[in-house]
DNA sequence: TTGTACGCGTTATCAA
DNA sequence: TTGATAACGCGTACAA
């Protein structure tokens, strides 16, 4: 039962409303007041009650994050770019779990808008536009980062998945590489599709023409089992190269490797995708395409925050960067 | 603006009283109004505000949770175990993060408290004792997870640093290893000394006399760099295995040993310490202790529900586990 | 310069 | 079976 401004005004021998302006430092108070009860406040240890002042002023300065899961390291990266720019605002944030469960992840969003936060900004959804429909009840803005569902929604902050996997494969071509594997996923289809058309473009770009059956989704439980599960195809498939979809299934493929005797990047180049901290920790250390997590999270937040003050926004798409370590290497035999 | 119950009383031509009754299914209202009433609630798109609720109930059912930084991957596994709880015990959580800042860590904990947070869980922290006083104002059970700070306080939920140490040393010294070095860090005074505690208990415990010349806590910005920087010492006072404060430490020795071709583990073993995931990606594997991260957060947050409830609880303190892979080995040369 | 009264959305008490 | 009213802690329009 924490002091309210009632008590303080009872010891002060004012109303409450004169405690509220003192300490809301109104220029009607006089000065004398308002230091005693100021000082008053202190000793009695009193804070503000903000859920009283969020049913008043109908805001609660709060952001709902929802999140697959906490076990991706990807993921909680881009978090700590929302809790940066959201601490700095004034804003506290919710952090909940979907479990990757698309139903939970409504739950979540239901529960966000119970508590009345002034935003949500979900991470890489796997509901997406599902959202429209909610969305003419629940009033509150929703900025979707990285989503993994077709469809217009919104407003988002997304890499640009398709000049990113460009990047990685021109980096195998320029290396001499004309197999080229690709890893994928059917968990998060859409950027995975889009990191396809990149690999597909880059091979028209280059005018060599590509053989699907480099191409390769295996069925397991985790991206690193999946890494692992690809080597065996591709290399009856007499790749030189290997594209994965992130970095755990490039690590997945790289302790294959060393299980099977197959040198990287010697016999075999591996490049993989996000840049996340066990790329650097790997042998070879893992060439990458590096994401920019921690901005994502930054700029979905601003959005956020643009949207609350009314502020026009537009949907940002962000660059990739190709991050060049030792998992890569000239084909060999290959002209320069 | 959202929907009320009052709108819907409007709608429904009764009195508020009755929409609340109706919506929480008291046996006082008919069961034709109570249909007819949640019927239009749904279609009106109501959601019952948590914030007017709270405020009468005077508990926002939410627990706020302060972390030093989101970038440490082991520190966010604890997060994953809290809010598996909190969230199926119909809680949400606050991530704040206080940039290992003690005095950010108070003004966090300041908010949630404005928040009116039900409870507090602060992991890794090195305020520590400072909550006792701070206390007496605030009335909101705090569980400090594995403090930094040393002194009583509180409710706490920790991982037996000493015995896991010793449960480290002991493996070295079974492999025949004598001299052991340490590599510490000064960041986390606490966790460091009892580390250190128990790398002498176990020596004492063997009867082996150990060199104080062969424990180093570089200084330098990050976890991996001080491992980096403890090779050269240690190397030249002939450790044939070393114990490092943590994975990340450890990775970083591993690193240093790759580029001056130290050989692990035939020249050289390393145990770190946490069992992050990169420890399992890195070559060798990482020998390392585990620590129940997601089980520290869980064991955390039911210590908090005991709280709220009224229960009793106790201090808890886990055992960690010691996970032998490929980077420590036999000392050359030594009795099996 | 200070106080009274009301409302934010909800639940509980009492009366009808 | 239902409704009027007060209360939770705070801020503000209006009155004094």
């Amino acid at each position: 039962m924490s002091i309210t401004i009632k008590d303080i005004a009872k010891a002060a021998g004012v109303s409450h409303t004169t405690v509220s302006r003192a300490l809301r430092g109104s220029p009607a108070i006089s000065d004398e007041t308002t230091a005693r009860i100021r000082q008053l406040a202190r000793d009695m240890g009193y804070t503000p009650s903000a859920v009283a002042q969020s049913l008043l002023s109908r805001q609660t300065q709060t952001i709902g994050v929802v999140i697959t899961t906490i076990a991706d390291p990807f993921t909680v990266q881009i978090v700590g770019g929302v809790e940066e720019v959201a601490q700095a605002a004034g804003y506290s944030v919710f952090l909940s779990t979907s479990h990757n469960n698309p139903e939970q992840e409504l739950v979540v969003v239901e529960t966000f808008h119970r508590r009345r936060v002034d935003a949500i900004i979900v991470i890489s959804s796997r509901v997406g536009s599902v959202y429209s429909s909610r969305l003419d009840q629940i009033q509150v803005p929703i900025v979707l980062v990285n989503n993994q569902e077709e469809g217009d929604y919104l407003h988002s902050v997304a890499v640009d998945d398709i000049s990113a996997a460009q990047l990685a494969i021109e980096h195998l071509i320029s290396l001499g590489h004309r197999r080229i594997g690709y890893i994928g996923t059917a968990t998060r289809p859409k950027s995975n599709r889009r990191r396809l058309d990149g690999y597909q473009a880059a091979f028209r770009q280059a005018g060599i023409p590509f053989d699907p059956v480099l191409i390769r989704s295996p069925e397991a439980d985790s991206d690193i089992e999946r890494g692992q599960a690809g080597l065996g195809h591709l290399k009856a498939a007499k790749a030189t190269a290997v594209f994965c979809y992130n970095d755990l299934t490039a690590i997945g493929l790289l302790m294959a490797c060393r299980q099977h005797n197959v040198a990287v990047p010697y016999e075999l180049s591996i490049v993989g995708f996000d840049d996340i901290e066990p790329a650097l920790y790997v042998t070879p250390p893992l060439t990458t395409i590096r994401q920019p997590r921690t901005k994502l999270g930054q700029l979905a937040t601003k959005m956020v925050l643009d949207l609350l003050n009314e502020r026009e926004v537009q949907d940002q798409i962000l660059d990739c960067e190709l991050v060049v370590r030792k998992s890569t290497a000239q084909l060999p035999n290959s002209a320069q």
